[in-house]
DNA sequence: ATCAATTGCGTTATGCTATAACGTGTGTCA
DNA sequence: TGACACACGTTATAGCATAACGCAATTGAT
């Protein structure tokens, strides 16, 4: 009884632990280390960092979950529905951007296509083949600059 | 005798540790974890990872190093004397990116006037004030994806 | 039906990355 | 001389991530 189970929630249907994960950080307003889900997670009978991760890698697989590399954290995406850059399907999407507020740990995701055009052509040029674009801005949130 | 000795190296005079640390990263042709550099130095009096961390900090500070946030490592800057983007003065320079190859580990650094701005004007819009970019793309590099 | 391959799960142990906290020595500038 | 800033060395600890084992359930042939 650990097969993937169907959920309202979006396209592949989540096992259980991906769902918990999913949801602890979807009702989060700022990004989540593994470790702290791990802890919210303790009263739904997690108790290993390896449940998280696992959880976690799934997740990113489907585009459900973004890592934020600065900050070793996971954020749930806030773009699922997108239609642009031809991935009209679900959670599919090119590169994003993240606005993180070092103050009160808000995230901004963004795409924007003039700078994704631009990294491409800069690795056209020198023949580079990407696989994952990380693009990252720290600062302070238009609330916390105030 | 400890503080900060002239070198023919760079602008702020570096200290010992400085200077062999940031040596190091120079030689190397693909980033360096910092325990990866602290293991290099043994034979040079370094034991322990403070030591390179304190180090390290100074180095980012100086903009000579830059800390690969997707690998959790650090490289010696590749355009220290740009003249672009009004910051003419050794190593100052603003956004920069990084393509680094997931086979050789090489690593190209380089700046797109566009992509700056575009994140600027994002920024801008949403009243968030940037106070550091990092942009990473992971792939592989012209040798590597033949 | 049965077997093999795949996937998810739980546990223990381990490894890698980074910082806290303490004390020492040295150069600078009243 | 004394206050200060800063680089340094050491020990201990915190935080992030994976290796390796074995078990259970599902899937999809044969
Ligand atoms: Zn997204
Ligand atoms: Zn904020
Ligand atoms: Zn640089
Ligand atoms: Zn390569």
């Amino acid at each position: 009884m650990n097969a993937p189970v169907s959920t309202p929630i979006s396209a592949p249907a989540l096992t259980k632990n991906q769902s918990l994960v999913f949801d602890v950080l979807d009702r989060s307003d700022a990004p989540m280390s593994a470790y702290t889900i791990l802890d919210r997670l303790r009263d739904h009978g997690f108790r290993a960092p390896l449940q998280v991760y696992r959880a976690l890698d799934k997740l990113l697989e489907f585009g459900m979950v973004h890592r934020l590399e600065s900050l070793n954290a996971f954020v749930a995406c806030a773009h699922p529905e997108s239609e642009c850059c031809g991935k009209g399907h679900g959670h599919g999407h090119g590169t994003v951007a993240f606005a993180i507020c070092e103050s009160c740990g808000h995230v901004s995701e963004f795409h924007d296509h003039e700078v994704d055009h631009r990294l491409s052509d800069w690795a056209k040029t020198k023949n580079f083949k990407p696989a994952k674009t990380t693009i990252e801005i720290r600062g302070l949130c238009g609330a916390c600059a105030a």
